[in-house]
DNA sequence: GGCGATTAAATCGTGTGCGATCTAAATAGC
DNA sequence: GCTATTTAGATCGCACACGATTTAATCGCC
């Protein structure tokens, strides 16, 4: 009773899905007080720290990484534009491709943010780093196995 | 090699709030083309089963179990009251109340839909009942955690 | 070299999530 | 009993997510 607001006796508790949609509901509000005063969403932030890593990728690359797709991308993408932080070029070689970078805004935010966020949430987590190692790995499989065509 | 279709060295990767949200992601692609036949989509489909638990519910009890708030709910509620599964009453006692219930319609639609559901996505996610239990059970202490306000 | 098939991205419509605000009903305090 | 406050839902605007389609460029094959 000490640490059960919602009422009683919900189905949904026994759901591995359910758990994982509500956890994912819980990090959005804890990374937006943080990323607001950046000017940033949750999945911009995301696209950020995967820019951050390489420069030129394609939006078809950045969707792998964030497993979306154009549909989804294309507008985010156009929002980072607009706020400074990145930079959209048809490639030279084959116009039907953007090529993504990150401006020296965007590259001075995520270097800002990846500095201060990360500990802020590991902190709400209220987890150590091994057992947050231990989720990070499950998840990352169960996510593979959902994703796996074959497994259905 | 074998199961990396996304580019080599993604950051994200070591992000516990990605792998959430990537699964979160994952998990809804798997339930589309589950409850496409049932013409009702993955948030009405945890709506239906948090109802069929008890009837006469709130508005606000019904966002405490699924965690979300009368802004998204009412549209979504709406939705599968105009597809004829849920019934929004004013409560006679207190007329600021909408009380919640399943139609016949409703209730069949649940049955029926948890009867195959579940199965083919456990089978999907490749993992065993105890293997699930536990991840579930980790997950729902990382959402609890994420949620306590003293914890940030 | 030309033309159908493929591919990358963009566009569009619908359904969530959510901050902010609004409305109406019940309660509190005098 | 009457007004100020609180509460439950609803409404609105914006940003994802995504199926479906479109556009434009490249590729494959003859």
């Amino acid at each position: 009773m000490t640490e059960t607001p919602a009422p009683a006796g919900n189905p949904l508790d026994q759901f591995l899905c359910f758990s994982v949609y509500a956890a994912g509901l819980a990090f959005n509000r804890v990374y937006k007080p943080l990323l607001d005063p950046f000017g940033i969403t949750y999945p911009q932030y995301l696209a950020l720290v995967a820019l951050s890593s390489r420069d030129g990728q394609t939006v078809s690359e950045l969707g792998e990484r964030l497993h979306l797709e154009s549909n989804t991308l294309t507008p985010l993408i156009k929002r980072l534009e607009a706020a400074g932080l990145v930079t959209r070029t048809r490639d030279k070689q084959d116009e039907r491709v953007v090529r993504l970078g990150l401006t020296s805004a965007g590259s001075d935010l995520a270097k800002t943010a990846l500095g201060c966020v990360p500990g802020e949430v590991l902190k709400a987590t209220g987890m150590d780093q091994a057992a947050l190692e231990r989720l990070n790995n499950s998840l990352a499989a169960l996510g593979a196995a959902l994703r796996d065509p074959a497994a259905r």
